[in-house]
DNA sequence: AAGCCGAATGTAACCGGTTACATTGCCGGC
DNA sequence: GCCGGCAATGTAACCGGTTACATTCGGCTT
């Protein structure tokens, strides 16, 4: 009761044009060392059973997959959609696919994802973020996977990282907070347990005002997922305080838009009021009123870097050279100095 | 010169173990059919020499590859995130893995990304947008790989798709702002000419407008490119025409988001002086000041049908059956009545 | 005319698991 | 004591291209 269909192939084609399999596979591979003549025999036929050589077959048997993994934390957040474009359009100039993967913040399921990719034997790994069980480090290294962690600073020598500094960015934008006269500083960031990005850019934020003797007040930060929602209660929750921010920073802008809306729900005027820094600059917070500052993230670059140093380490057996890529502080409207009200501390 | 480097595989670990590379394998894929001391003792050297089995050579051998493709237009744009993990949680559950493409709105590159998904054999693809040369449908089918199309219903009854209806959902729209006393309604849409939703939504404007005896003025539509600094230039335009609209209809967030901070910068007041209608209803228009009205696309549930369409298809050899579900008109704060103010605004 | 070269093509091994089928060995029933 | 039956394991074909190496043959050199 089986199908009886038999799919056409390499074998099959070869009889039906009277060649071998070898010249088959020639006139598809290396068109060149085939007779025109027979050549073209060969594409017709190619052309009408509408065959498609098997890839998995095809790598399989060059030993060559021609196929990158990227894992990101998320797709929602559209900084990682220009990171991932910039990865993909250097990819295709030089020749490997890119097998895009979300990891949805879950260590498990990152597990799972670097596990398929060995399997399917990639020729390289974007990963983002350094911390991770070291047992995948080795397993990659094990398989001689060239991989490289971006979006984060590998503290290890022997792991390759091409990012931005999380913790120099963060420090910037709180100091600049300060040098405008803040100092009562919210921060609304990401979970810092399950986000390394975040634990470094809460890190800075610590140090900073640590600096400048202004005593860290747990009230004033508040951990949330990247959703928006979540932001404004954030940041609704940190403006009922009794001894309210006068700037916030936000570690990501998606955030620091839901604590702008927010703001703008109590009444509280930006920046009149409340100064906001965001983080990423998206192009959304470019248009938005006020404009918001923001850190500019080298997204493209990162992206670009990355994917040349896995494409070069591939080619020869280069070990990747990690890189940091600058950050800007962007200021637009969102953010003034401190006004002193009356009535307030200072 | 070479390197002497032996890849460990099922054959030398079988060597290793004293058994067959047949044991070594259902060690592995079936547990249970395998003594458990020769089970241990396999799972030990697996464990001891990091034994990562080559998954192009088990799926290429078992015939099944456990990949299922999805084409998406962009990944910038979040409504195809949640989309997409709609989808990944379905397949997880069912066992195949995803493979997330972006075709960036080029018909060439989804073609070439079509022929690599028939090259590694994937068991599925979801499309995006039915528009597409036939003959990749042909090759689809030719190859028996079930594909179900999203995001816009399929004209041709052998084309299966799963989606909302963009013609009624944005005719919805168009309708609610002329029962508002709208007469001239600007529309901020994509290039219909790249983008067949853009295209239908446009169409369905058009033909409201015509129901009504409203005559089409090309001055008041803009198409754009999905990006929130043309959307606002666009509105902006729009907006200074000596006989502005008073009301806009976006047929995607990120545009409406666009037209409302083009508005805010111009002082027009939302919904005071323009009513503004979104389609997505992304989070963050929900969030915005005003609240955005948007059409609410189901994009959860499309992706968890089309996924679970799939997954039955691969399995038995029934044909997918298209699926229409429905889209719900979500009025807030940026739309009004129209004020009959004779000759000024503001 | 013998010998050589290179272009065109053919042959078959190979990549590394999977799996149908064969084999072995042990136990219990009769 | 013989044999059926089952559990555990082994053997080897197979998936479908790729490619190293072999072969064929026409033409050119000397």
């Amino acid at each position: 009761m089986k199908k009886p269909e038999k799919s056409v192939n390499v074998r099959s084609l070869a009889k039906k044009a009277g060649v071998s399999v070898a010249t088959v596979s020639r006139a598809l591979r290396q068109p060149d060392t085939v007779a025109p003549h027979t050549r073209e025999k060969i594409l017709r036929l190619v052309e009408k059973y509408r065959f498609v050589p098997d890839g998995r077959a095809a790598n399989f048997s060059s030993q060559r997959t021609g196929l990158v993994g990227l894992i990101v934390p998320t797709i929602s957040n559209s900084i990682y959609a220009e990171f991932t474009e910039a990865i993909q359009s250097r990819l295709q100039a030089a020749g490997p696919s890119l097998l895009i993967v979300n990891a949805n913040y879950s260590a498990e399921i990152e597990r799972d994802i670097i596990r398929k990719l060995i399997e399917s034997r990639v020729e390289g790994v974007i990963l983002t973020g350094y911390r991770r069980d070291a047992s995948l480090y080795q397993l990659l290294e094990h398989y001689r996977i060239p991989f490289v962690v971006t979006w984060a600073i590998s503290p290890k020598r022997s792991i390759p990282s091409i990012s931005f500094d999380n913790h120099a960015a963060a420090a910037e934008a709180t100091e600049m907070l300060i040098k405008l006269g803040h100092r009562r500083i919210g921060l609304i960031c990401g979970v810092a347990a399950i986000n390394d990005r975040a634990s470094m850019r809460l890190e800075a934020y610590q140090s900073v005002l640590e600096k400048h003797r202004i005593t860290f007040d747990e009230t004033l930060v508040s951990q949330q997922p990247f959703e928006i929602e979540a932001a404004a209660e954030a940041a609704t929750r940190l403006m009922s305080n009794p001894k309210p921010p006068t700037a916030l920073f936000c570690a990501n802008d998606i955030q620091a838009l839901g604590a702008l809306f927010a703001c703008q729900r109590m009444k509280i005027r930006v920046p009149e009021d409340v100064s906001i820094i965001g983080f990423d600059d998206l192009p959304i917070v470019r248009t938005a009123n006020p404009a918001l500052s923001s850190v500019h993230v080298p997204a493209r670059q990162m992206g670009n870097a990355a994917a040349d140093a896995l494409i070069a380490a591939a080619r020869q057996q280069t070990p990747i050279k990690s890189q940091i890529i600058p950050t800007e502080l962007i200021m637009r409207a969102s953010t003034a100095p401190l006004k002193h009200s009356k009535g307030t501390r200072r």
